[in-house]
DNA sequence: ACAGAAGATAAGCGTATGCATATCGTCTGC
DNA sequence: GCAGACGATATGCATACGCTTATCTTCTGT
C-alpha cells in the first residue's frame, strides 16, 4: 500500500528537481554573460514581460527575490536603457516598472539562445513526452507555497 | 521557425524548475526537522542507500556537495549511529562509508513523511501524466553536465 | 626507497542570500 | 490634520556555499 499506482521506487522529486535546476541554471548562465546580463537581471525583464509591473516589491515577490537586494539590479536595467522607472502620478511613491524595447530586444536575444540550448535537450524525448513534462511543470511551477503542505 | 514541434509559448525550464524545486525544498525541509535532519545529512543518507561508498570525495560528488564541507555532516551522523566510517583495510587513506540500521529507519521515515507530501502533490495529475512527468524528471536528471551545451 | 599522487581534514576567502532594521517620502482613514 | 501604513532605499548581520590552500597520512610507480 506504499506504492498507490502501482508507482515503481524512484528518487524523491526534489532530489531530481534540484540537480536539474542547478543544470539548467549553469547552461544558461554563459548564454546570459554573452548579452551581459545576470540571473537576476534576466529574470527582472523577464518579470516586465508584457504587462508593466505596478511597484517594486511586486516584481521582487513575483521572481523570488529579495526586494531591498532587487533595487541595485534595477538600477544598472535602468542606466543601461533595459527598463523605465517612472513615478507613478497617482501615488508618487511608487515607481512604475516597464521593459524598453531595447530591454525586450536583449531579453528575446538571451531567450533565444536559451531557447535553442533547451530545445536540444528537449530534442531526445518523445514528442508525447516533451509535451507532458513541459506541461506538468508548467502547472506545478505555479501552485501556491501552501499547495505543498 | 521559432515554434518546432508547434510547441506553444512557455517560460524557460529553468524559470518553472527553479520555483518548483525551491517549493519542495521548502516542503521538505519541515519534515526533515522533525527528525533531526538537515538537508545534506538526508542527502548523505540517500547516497549511501543500499552501495556502500568507499570514499567520502565520491560521496560528496554523488549528492553535489562540497568535500570539505561534508565532512562535519559525517561527523555528526557517525556521532549518532546513523552511517559507519571505518579505514579500508585495502587503503588506510580511505574511510569506508555505510548506512547503519538505525540511519535505514530514519531516513525511511523521513522518506515516507516525504513521499507523503509528494504524493498529495503529484494526486492532483492524471496517471498518464503523473507517470510522464516522473520518467522525463528522472531522465532529465541523470543527465551529465555537457549535455546541457 | 623515494617522489609524487591521492584521500581526509582544517581553515580562510569572496560572494550570494535571507532577514531585520532604519530612514525618508507619501498616502489614507479617521 | 495627523497617526499609522506603505513603498523605495541603504545598511548590517548571520548563514551557506563554492573554491583554494595547507597539512598529514598513506599508497603507487619507477
Amino acid at each position: 500500500m506504499s506504492k498507490l499506482w502501482g508507482m515503481p521506487d524512484r528518487p524523491d522529486l526534489a532530489a531530481m528537481a534540484a540537480p536539474l535546476t542547478r543544470a539548467l541554471m549553469a547552461a544558461e548562465t554563459p548564454i546570459l554573460r554573452e548579452h551581459g546580463l545576470s540571473m537576476w537581471a534576466y529574470a527582472v525583464l523577464l518579470g516586465l514581460d508584457e504587462r508593466p509591473v505596478r511597484t517594486q516589491a511586486a516584481l521582487a515577490e513575483s521572481i523570488g527575490a529579495d526586494k531591498t537586494r532587487i533595487i541595485r539590479v534595477l538600477d544598472d536595467l535602468q542606466r543601461r536603457g533595459l527598463i523605465e522607472r517612472s513615478p507613478d502620478p497617482a501615488d508618487r511613491r511608487v515607481r512604475l516598472l516597464s521593459i524598453t524595447p531595447e530591454g525586450r530586444r536583449l531579453r528575446d536575444a538571451a531567450q533565444a539562445g536559451i531557447r535553442r540550448m533547451e530545445e536540444r535537450l528537449l530534442s531526445r524525448l518523445s514528442d508525447d513526452d516533451r509535451e507532458a513534462f513541459v506541461r506538468v511543470l508548467r502547472v506545478l511551477s505555479a501552485l501556491p507555497a501552501q499547495e505543498f503542505r
